[in-house]
DNA sequence: TTGAAAGCGCTAACAT
DNA sequence: ATGTTAGCGCTTTCAA
C-alpha cells in the first residue's frame, strides 16, 4: 500500500489528492464513470453531447494526463521501442537514432536507448532489462546476435529491425546493405584506379559484423584481383578520428610505399587524410585515400573524400516506420529492406 | 480481462502459463508465497536456508525477470531517467547523452531519450510525455525552458538536472559553464592576437541559450576592447560542418578583408577551415580561425584548430550521477557544478 | 521466518 | 449511451 496521505482521508467527499489527477478523479468531478471519461479521449463521438462537455471542462481543469505506467501494465502495451546501438558517440549511429525517434515520436512511441559498447554480451544485457519493460518493439545494430539474444527476441514476439548489415535470415526484419559488397566495390574501384599497393583500415571486428564484413569486402576484391591480401596491410583499431590517424602513421611505417588506402569507416578516413596532410604525403598522388559512410565531412574536407554512401538517417527512419506500421497491424510488405549504397568518387582517390 | 488464455484454465493445479513467469508462478511451484520470493530476491539473508535454496532453484529453471511495469506501478519509481536533447546528429550533444547513459546504466536506470529539434514547446510536450511514465529523473539541454516545462518539473519533484550552460537558479540542478565567458575568453584570446576586424559565425540562437550566450560574449569581448560590434560580422547559421562552410563563403563576400573569424562551434569552424582552404586563404596568416567544444577533429584538423575545451562527456556523466545520487537518497552537495573551461592554442589562430 | 490482503491507475469485457 | 467488474504483476503494510 502507499503512504495513506496520497489517497483521501475521509472517504465520502471528494478529496483534493495530494499527487497527479487520475481517471476516477475527473470521474468523480464530472459525476461519470471512468468509462465515459475514457470515451471521451477515445471515442468522443459515443458519448452524448452534454456529458461530452461536462467532462471535457473537467479535463481541462484537472490538466489530466493519463499514467502510461498503469496503462501499460493494463493494456499490455508499453509503447516504448528500445534500440541497442554499439556507442552513441559515432555519427553514423547517431543519425539512424534520430531517424528512428524522428519515425516513431509522431506515432506516441518513446525511445528507450541502450549502449553496448560494441559487446554481444552487453547487448544481450540490455536486450534482457528492455523485455522485462515489456518494449512494444527494437531496433537492433548489426546482424550478428548471442544466440540467448536471439531466443528473448523470439519468445517475446515484438517486431524486431536489425540496421546497418545485411543477412538472408534476419531475427524478424532488417533494413540495411551488404557490407561485404560495399566494400569489395570501393576496393574495387581503387584497383581499377591502377593503385597496387592498397592498406586497409577498419574498425575491431569483434561483436561488430559490419566492421567484418567491410573487411571481407575489402580482401574479397584483392583476391577477386588474383592478388594476395597482405594482413600486414591490414590495420584495425577504434572507430575515431585520432585512431584514423595513428592507423595511418602505423601503416606508413609498415608500408612506406603503400599507395592508396581504404578506411571502412570515414572517420577513419578524415584522421588518415589529416595524417598524410601533416606528413606532406599529397593527396591523392602520393597516397589515395577512400572512406565509407559519406558523412557530411567527406564532402567538405580538402581534398573531398571519395567514399561510399550508405542511406544512415533512412535506415533508422526505415526501421522506426517498420515497427510503428507491425504495432499498427498495418502488414509489413518486405520484411528484408536492402537500401543498396552508392559509390561517390571525389578528390582522394 | 486479458484474453482467457493468458490464465490457467484449472485453478487448481499450477498449469504452465502460456506468458512470462511472473512472481506467483515461482512462488507457486516452490510451495511458498510471493513475499518470500521477493525476499529471497532482495534480502537473502531474512529467508530461511532451505528455503532460499528451493526459491533460488526455480528462480533459475524458470528464468524469471521482474516485470519492471508492474513494479513501477506499484512502486511509483520506474527506474526510467529522461533526456531531452536538441537533436543527436551532433558530436557535442552524442557525448554528453553517451555519459549520462554510462553513470545511468551501472545504477539500473533506463535511459528515454527525446529529440526537441531546438524547439522550446517541443521540449515542453517531450517533458509532459515522459512525466506521464514517471520518470524518475530528468536530463535537459540548457537552461532556458517554457514555464509550464519549468512548472511541470518542479510539480513532478524529481531531480533535474540542466546542463551545457550556467545559471544561478537553475530548476534544480545544474552542471555546465559560462557559455558567455568562455565565448569571450576566445574572442579576448583573438583580439590580443592583434586580429582586428574579427567576424562570428554561430549556431541559431532561437530556442538555444548556449548559441545565444556565446554570441552575447562575442560581442561583450568585441565591446570591451573598445570596439563596435558591427552586425554584418555575424553570421547565423545551422550547426553543422556543410553550413559552416557556406557561412565562411558568405561572410567572405560581405568582408573579404575579415581578418578572423570566431566559430561558436567546432563543427562550424571546420567547416570554415575546409572553405578557406577551397579559397586558397592561408591559415592563420590570412585568416585565423577559433572554434569551441574541442571535439576530437580539432586536434587532427591540418592546421590544428584553436578552440575551448568544455568538458562534454563529464557534463553528461557528472549530471547522471547527481540523479542517481538523489535518487538513492545520497544527499548532492553542490546543486550548482562548473564545470569551467580552458582556451586550446593550436594553429589556426 | 513467513504469509495475506489491499492496492498502484488503467483497460477490457460484459452488462444495462 | 453509460456503468460494473475484474484484473495486469508487482510492492507494501500488517499480521502471525
Amino acid at each position: 500500500m502507499r503512504k495513506p496521505a496520497s489517497r483521501p482521508s475521509q472517504s465520502s467527499a471528494p478529496v483534493v489528492r495530494a499527487g497527479r489527477t487520475r481517471l476516477v478523479d475527473v470521474a468523480r468531478a464530472a459525476g461519470v464513470s471512468t468509462m465515459t471519461v475514457v470515451r471521451v479521449l477515445r471515442e468522443p463521438h459515443k458519448v452524448a453531447a452534454a456529458t461530452h462537455a461536462r467532462v471535457r471542462q473537467v479535463l481541462t481543469e484537472t490538466a489530466y494526463t493519463p499514467d502510461l505506467v498503469a496503462r501499460g501494465l493494463a493494456s499490455n502495451r508499453s509503447g516504448l521501442v528500445a534500440a541497442v546501438v554499439p556507442l552513441l558517440t559515432n555519427s553514423l549511429i547517431a543519425e539512424i537514432v534520430q531517424g528512428l525517434t524522428d519515425a516513431l515520436a509522431p506515432a506516441g512511441f518513446h525511445l528507450l536507448l541502450g549502449a553496448s559498447g560494441f559487446s554481444a554480451t552487453g547487448e544481450e544485457a540490455l536486450v534482457r532489462a528492455f523485455l522485462s519493460r515489456r518494449i512494444d518493439g527494437i531496433f537492433l545494430s548489426g546482424v550478428t546476435h548471442t544466440h540467448e539474444t536471439v531466443r528473448m527476441l523470439k519468445d517475446a514476439a515484438i517486431p524486431v529491425v536489425e540496421g546497418g548489415n545485411m543477412t538472408d535470415r534476419p531475427i524478424d526484419m532488417v533494413v540495411g546493405y551488404s557490407n561485404v559488397k560495399a566494400a569489395s566495390r570501393v576496393t574495387q574501384y581503387l584497383l581499377k584506379a591502377g593503385y597496387s599497393k592498397i592498406g586497409y583500415i577498419g574498425a575491431f571486428p569483434k561483436d561488430n559484423d559490419r566492421a567484418r564484413d567491410r573487411r571481407r569486402g575489402y580482401e574479397l576484391a584483392v583476391l577477386a584481383a588474383r592478388r594476395k591480401v597482405d594482413t600486414s596491410l591490414c590495420v584495425e583499431t577504434t572507430l575515431d578520428i585520432d585512431a584514423g590517424a595513428q592507423a595511418m602513421a602505423t601503416l606508413l611505417e609498415r608500408h612506406p610505399d603503400v599507395h592508396a588506402v581504404f578506411c571502412s569507416a570515414d572517420a577513419i578516413a578524415v584522421g588518415a587524410l589529416f595524417e598524410c596532410q601533416r606528413r606532406h604525403l599529397a593527396i591523392p598522388e602520393r597516397i589515395a585515400l577512400a572512406g565509407f559512410d559519406d558523412l557530411a565531412i567527406a564532402a567538405q574536407v580538402v581534398p573531398s573524400l571519395t567514399t561510399l554512401r550508405v542511406p544512415r538517417y533512412f535506415i533508422g527512419q526505415h526501421a522506426g516506420n517498420m515497427i510503428r506500421d507491425r504495432l499498427a497491424g498495418v502488414s509489413v510488405k518486405r520484411r528484408i529492406v536492402d537500401t543498396g549504397f552508392e559509390l561517390v568518387p571525389r578528390d582522394s582517390a
